[in-house]
DNA sequence: TCAAAAATAGGAGATATCTCATATTAAAGT
DNA sequence: ACTTTAATATGAGATATCTCCTATTTTTGA
């Protein structure tokens, strides 16, 4: 991790302005830190300093069961939050965040911020969004994964990860996302390859037929 | 459902105090309902008119997949507000809630309320918290859901929902809680029985061992 | 450049969970 | 009080998913 200063941190500032969220002058508090590729930005357990905004690159949220097994809880994007958790809730376990691209982020110090930013409606108003918008995204795919079998949830994630016909997510990142196992996640790829919905080619996929899986994938659906 | 006017509205008012949470003037706008037990407060897929706040009872949030499965989603208690989806996002799909005992909630019109709220710092922080209580849980729910069998999600819920020694929920619901079939759900009841956890009296259960059920309950907990 | 680690691949058998069918009992409505 | 509906109970067979094992290929790091 890199925390960048002088005309590097200026740039990014003045390239994502964000002086808008805020109702007081947020700037001077800003850090602009970057995470190279399969860096741990925050270790699960270890509570964090800052919130931090993404405004470049992706992170995946992790938690580690006491079964050893690791659920890959979302994926993060720029203009997200990390952190949030721990600036509103005294009590949290932090979930570890790694990212899987080069990420820049802004990050904001809780013990110079978040008095400030309980204080701001502008920012508050923007948080509340942010948090609807996950709760609602849980408890979707809550639902959703213990209504649907693999099936049906692997070819939503395909249509909805796919690069224009080419699928090549990595199966362990899948795994850990969707919740199943390895061997499983294989079983189902090889169905639907069997059915023509995909072709396999090398390490990548080709969807060869949108309509079946939107038809699967549609079945998640009424939200 | 039942619209309280006058003295009854104002006991209410009284015996639940809520203008400590808003910076405006609440109390003229609100309307105090009182539903009975299973009664839909929500019907899922119509957008509702109000927030709400519940004062006393309990409710369920349900949503229906298209393959006809229910998800229980999540309890209601006291205290939890209804409808801030609603509040916040202009698309939305409306989960159904009903009552499980007679509940009265404070509703806060949308029309009335919807802009002076999203300007109210005390409220917005108090909604900022509701919401990440309810973001973490629901990733909680999901990442265990996945990781583990019925047997130590039930281990779970029945130390959280018995009544001292005795568990009596309906099976019914708790199948669409856990998201079981209730076939799976008597089958691990049955083992539970079997291994000397629980003793079946009627149609109730009593704890015999706890420890065990608390060890497996244990196993979902990191966090 | 080479060894180690991670990712892919697939076989075989076990188990968690589902579906369907059928009875019985309790609760609710009129 | 009686009919209808909801909830409980259980058997039997199907399927979704897991675990364990082994082999090959790719990527990573020193």
């Amino acid at each position: 991790m890199k925390i960048c200063t002088n005309e590097e941190r200026q740039s990014y500032l003045d390239a994502y302005p964000i002086a808008h969220l805020f109702a007081f002058p947020i700037e001077e508090f800003i850090e602009v830190h970057e995470y190279k590729r399969d860096e741990w930005m925050i270790r699960e357990g270890m509570r964090p300093d800052y919130l931090f905004y993404v405004i470049e690159g992706k992170a995946k949220i992790y938690v580690t069961h006491q079964n050893g097994k690791v659920s890959l809880i979302n994926f993060i994007n720029a203009y997200d939050y990390i952190g949030e958790m721990e600036l509103l809730n005294e009590v949290y376990y932090t979930k570890g965040i790694r990212t899987s691209t080069k990420t820049v982020c802004y990050a904001f110090p809780f013990h110079l911020c978040r008095e400030k930013m309980l204080e701001d409606v502008n920012f508050l108003r923007e948080l509340t969004k942010f948090l609807s918008a996950k709760a609602t995204k849980m408890a979707a795919k809550y639902s959703q994964s213990l209504a649907f079998p693999l099936e049906n949830r692997l070819a939503d994630f395909i249509l909805q990860t796919a690069d224009e016909e080419v699928y090549k997510e990595k199966h362990v990142t899948v795994c850990d996302f969707l919740g199943v196992s390895y061997r499983h996640l294989l079983h189902v790829l090889g169905q639907f390859c069997e059915k023509g919905y995909l072709k396999k080619d090398g390490r990548r996929y080709c969807i060869q037929q949108y309509d079946s899986l939107k038809e699967l994938a549609g079945k998640l659906r009424n939200q």
